[in-house]
DNA sequence: GATGAATGAGTCTTCATTCAT
DNA sequence: AATGAATGAAGACTCATTCAT
């Protein structure tokens, strides 16, 4: 098995790039649109204006392309909470920003939205990357903050895991399903749960 | 559109009856294990040890009998909640145990758990009907807690989406994928965001 | 891996039997036509006269219909010496009449032949079970002749290996390629190197 | 028809004809490998360590390559026994030295063996011009044999392709497929049946 | 009600070949 | 000469669904 399967192939002229990224962009349209099932290749070639067999020469599979979608996705999304975070103020602060700025992104790119969310099913390990790595992000913040005694009570995993569902649930709902929120008060009121709980 | 259109077709014996009933579990199990586009009926019928035939005596087609086990599901999980809910006690409290008692289900009916969370590819108006209902209960719950004065701040149906967000994602992720946390605990840490936030 | 792997799928019907016999001798003709690369599914159920989707009722692969194939003729084959055989007279003589039977049958079933040649690249070790048998076959006739004295000098499973050998390009020259000479003669005048050699 | 179809194309510089002799033997180590229809022409020009396109500037297709491949050896093959008939000893004695010869390349040279066998299928006219050209050469050295009265009986072209038979499928069985036995003994034995027959 | 044979549209994937650079 | 991107016809195979028995 080569450790280079399911990474799309490396175009050698700079006109195979552009092809590659137009089939990449054609298939992340694709897939928002229809879901990973209901879409196919010549679809996806068709969007993309090149012929079904260039298809096979930038990926290996339709599985590979989903993958390396996704991975790219989880680079995004990641890439959200980076400017955020190095601004390091107040966590539960910082957790609003994020929060606001990913309803932002769900509303702004549901097709990757809900490509990430499929990926629970199919590109599994490329989903539990996602998740676990986005998980391990937010709880070395709470940690980081816990040190700076920002926070008092004991930070867990476990609190992190509930943040992420929170932020994703609320970005299904707010952000891809119904707009009827906008993203600021979404994030505000939600984030009275971190900040105070119920009470 | 037919209002019994996707709903089984009843049987009108009694062997007929417990005939549908095979197919729904073996639907059940081969869902669980492989996800809806990966499963065939007659996979299904094979494990059910019946004439693939006989499916279409009691299903209209594969999404038919998806969407009702995701119905017949979407209840069960209701009926988790409802002995909790009667007992009236603090909000809190009763959140608590409803996670609790979610987060056993979710490890000893990860099958389940999966079929509902695919639902929102494959059977999406099931999927919705499923949390617009569990979140509309939930926010039900804060109100009523609140005219009974034992939330002081306002409660939110963006509460609710985050409460429902928290609890599929800790189920998925202790309950699911890993088992490396007791429910108890979970419930226990997570509630400490429903309670204080994260002070 | 199943053990029934590659085996034809077993009717449960009389008519079922009735098809999967009619894809099998299409499939006889087809392949004997074009050969195997050339010949296709498609093509085969339209000379059968069935549905493309039957072929996989009763055949796992092309290919595992390719090996039935084979199997079934390489046994057609072995019969063809069996009556010959029981009779039980001169080994040069047997073997004079098992070649001339083999010639005849060449001529009427080039398809057949062929068949089983191309085995060598596309299911070799149905050919090798085809031809070892044979060999394995041919060597014991000769060592049974030894044990009753009528052959003289040492026989070697390497004179075997020579006898099929002749035969299989008597038959494909003058059987199957061209039949400028009858099958009587060509196994006499053949049969004289087994009984004298050149001299 | 032109008769340069099929022809490698001429090369006008050195340049070119060391590209395409890499590209031949390429070609050779993979339809020897694989046999020709699993055999890809990206395949052999990576092999080749050249461009897919350089491919045509030097032939005209795969089937074209094919046949000059196994023309290329074929008259290897014939070259093998130029030097002993050059001999001109006892016919039974010259088909023993060929034999040997012949088994030591099928050894050595298993891939080009397996070429031309499968060109019984895949290049038949260059397939009969192989064997049709060993058979009359066979032939002629036979009747050569019993004008000068080396040989006493009739000979005939059968006996001719009986030799051809027995040396092709002892090459295939002591040279190929399994070497547990030498050359000079598969052809020593086997060289019996010319000396004498079974007897 | 139960059975399982038959159907064929729909998909992915391969690969020989062409051609602009 | 050499390169490698682009093409699209062709083929294997799947599987939900229908229907005669």
């Amino acid at each position: 098995m080569d450790a280079a399967a399911n990474l799309p192939r490396e175009p050698r002229t700079e006109r195979g790039r552009r092809t590659q990224r137009t089939i990449l962009d054609a298939a992340a349209a694709e897939f928002g649109d229809k879901g990973f099932h209901e879409s196919s290749i010549v679809s996806i070639t068709q969007r993309a204006g090149v012929a079904l067999g260039s298809f096979y020469t930038y990926f290996e599979s339709k599985e590979a392309l989903f993958k390396a979608l996704v991975l790219d996705m989880s680079e995004q999304v990641r890439q959200l909470a980076l400017p955020i975070v190095a601004e390091a103020r107040d966590p539960v602060e910082t957790e609003l920003s994020v929060l606001t700025r990913f309803l932002e992104f769900a509303r702004e790119h549901s097709e990757i939205y809900r490509i990430i969310d499929e990926a629970e099913f199919v590109a599994p390990e490329a989903w539990r990357a996602h998740y676990y790595g986005g998980a391990s992000r937010i709880f070395a913040r709470l940690k980081a903050a816990k040190d700076r005694g920002e926070i008092t009570g004991e930070v867990d995993e476990i609190h992190a895991w509930a943040i992420i569902g929170m932020n994703v649930f609320l970005g299904l709902r707010y952000g891809v399903l119904e707009r009827d929120r906008s993203p600021e008060e979404v994030a505000a009121i939600a984030n009275q749960l971190l900040q105070r709980g119920l009470r």
